[in-house]
DNA sequence: GCGCAATGTGAATCGCGATTCACTATGCTG
DNA sequence: CAGCATAGTGAATCGCGATTCACATTGCGC
């Protein structure tokens, strides 16, 4: 199908100015929300970054919300990678819990409001749903890989679903509270440490 | 000083009505956030459920942000005292763990969205300044428990107040997501059992 | 070089919730 | 009683952010 498709596609793409519009909103949405939560993150303040105005926004998305259902969707993606990574190197469960732990608190620790937004910060039903989602699918991962240890005995039996929530709820409070005052501690590697150590002897797994 | 004090005390009270307006429109409040959250607590409803007109909040606050700190500060100071009834009861630190658990746990089963509104969902500066205090001496208290079961022994070294932290978001993550849909789930007992024995076990208190 | 679709503009509009205010009612105190 | 402070009313107003819309501009296909 080379030349000819009556009613040719829409158009590939034109923009006077440099790059994709839509892309530099999400961006924009995205830096927004990690300078101050989803509150910053009006429409004019995410038009006026982008260098367009209003109306424009409106021309990419058919509302605000949709706009951050994109947002909220591709972070999840990208989190939900890294933890797949994770939990696929190495061997022990210990191993692994520890590199997830590593990986889900560099994240946090680098964007701390955009890991509260994304994570916490109530926001419009249609966001809402899918952060939903998001979490519900992470708790299940981490629920599956908790019952590969406890099967192959390196965990000792437990309710894989509720220690797989109650460390997430234990690794998001660890890492925002003590942040809140948003100067960046001197003991990250400790606490990190820390809390590697915390989560691995809350599910049981065999120190060191 | 029986009868005579130049310029009186304001006025004690005296209500058209019954019950101190006052108290009402607080109490509709907590019902709102119990119901709908904060966004469902608008003054509107409030007044509305209060029996009064929107105008009679100003005149018991200052603004609809003065009443809700007065919410999160008795809320705080109700929890604050269940915490600290829970700590000093009974002798080992597990026992006194458990009874936390099962008190921090009760309240937030019975009202979930209360829960959430009063602990996570961000409200205005104002209200959020308080919340943060709240959150800031639980741990503290939460912390001082742990160090004291270090310094005898009962559990192993360990920073307490990450693990307070952790502890707090566990509990929190652990009863919060399984029963967003509302439904009272059926093992509420046996999730409550679970929870306890995670708390121990993340903090190394000896089993039982 | 025309026409049309995509894209952008930005002031006006909408919606919604908090707050104000002029007025009324109540009941104490002197 | 008169005076006065407390309480209450509820429509009008304010503020603020999302959304719309009538009007450019641009650039490609014909």
């Amino acid at each position: 199908m080379p030349s000819n498709r009556s009613r040719t596609a829409p158009h590939p793409a034109s923009t006077p100015r440099g790059g994709a519009t839509r892309e530099r909103l999400l961006r924009a949405a995205i830096e927004l929300l990690e300078e101050g939560g989803y509150a910053a993150a009006a429409v004019a303040a995410i038009t006026t970054r982008s260098d367009v105005a209003a109306g424009a926004l409106y021309r990419h998305f058919p509302s605000k919300e949709e706009l951050f259902v994109e947002v909220f969707r591709t972070a999840a993606e990208q989190e939900l990678a890294a933890l797949y990574e994770a939990s696929i190197k190495q061997g022990s469960v210990s191993e692994k819990l520890d590199a997830v732990v590593r990986k889900f608190t560099s994240s946090a620790l680098n964007k701390p409001r955009l890991a509260w937004a994304l994570g916490y910060e109530p926001v419009d039903p249609l966001v809402d749903a899918e952060r939903l989602i998001y979490r519900q699918t992470y708790r299940e991962r981490l629920a599956d890989l908790l019952r590969i240890g406890i099967a192959n005995g390196e965990l000792p039996a437990q309710d894989a679903d509720l220690s797989a929530a109650a460390l997430i709820g234990a690794i998001s409070e660890a890492l925002v509270s003590p942040l809140s005052p948003v100067g960046e501690g001197v003991e990250v590697e400790e606490l990190v440490d820390s809390l590697s150590r915390f989560c691995r002897q809350a599910v049981g797994a065999s120190p060191e």
